[in-house]
DNA sequence: GCCTCGATTGACT
DNA sequence: GTCAATCGAGGCA
């Protein structure tokens, strides 16, 4: 079961801790999320929506369930989820999965046969998520987040590879799983 | 128009 | 552990 909207329209934070252990899906591909960060408007110096709206941070401002992508480093692609009630700014970003499915294809598309999925620009491309998915609503079409009933144990430390905002405690991952970005 | 720098990764010492 | 790659958005003029 795919999730609702519902479950998007939410506290950014709260979005992200329950995020984990769920399954994102794009076509083939399937991994369990085990690591996610939050970001907020206005109050989050971190964020993308910190200070004015533009063309790339407007998405944050947009309905919740659809997907933030942008790109960074000149060569990552990132994915978001974009949370809180339209007009309100706020995204999960995706930093980690545990690969389930479609594996043969991540190893192709990573040309790799470890590390496909442990880190944010990591699992873009072994999902295949680029440009084209940003804006795209995930409760409805190829790429959406499946439900699961896992509650896993979560630890919580502040973001990584930021500037500003580093001592916010805004990043989860889920205890024990060695498919995280880091420990 | 020009300049800076980034929610990273992979290669190398 | 260090560091270069690489390019578009955003800030400023």
């Amino acid at each position: 079961m795919r999730l609702k909207r519902g479950f998007y329209s939410r506290n950014t934070e709260t979005v992200a801790k329950e995020l984990l252990g769920k399954v994102l899906v794009n076509g083939m591909c399937k991994g369990k999320i085990v690591e996610t960060e939050a970001y907020f408007g206005p109050n989050d110096p971190a964020s993308h929506a910190f200070g004015k709206v533009t063309k790339r941070n407007i998405i944050m401002f947009q309905k919740p369930g659809i997907a933030y992508v942008y790109f960074t480093y000149g060569n990552h692609w990132m994915f978001n989820v974009v949370t809180e009630k339209k007009g309100v700014p706020g995204a999960v970003l995706i930093r980690a999965l545990e690969p389930l499915e479609g594996i043969k294809i991540m190893k192709m598309r990573r040309n790799k046969i470890k590390d496909l999925t442990n880190g944010p620009g990591k699992l873009t491309q072994a999902l295949g998520i680029d440009r084209s998915f940003n804006g795209k609503d995930l409760t409805n079409g190829s790429l959406f987040i499946e439900n699961s009933r896992e509650k896993p144990r979560i630890l919580t430390t502040t973001r990584i590879g930021i500037n500003r905002g580093k001592d916010m405690p805004l990043r989860f991952y889920i205890k024990n799983s060695v498919f995280v970005s880091r420990k």
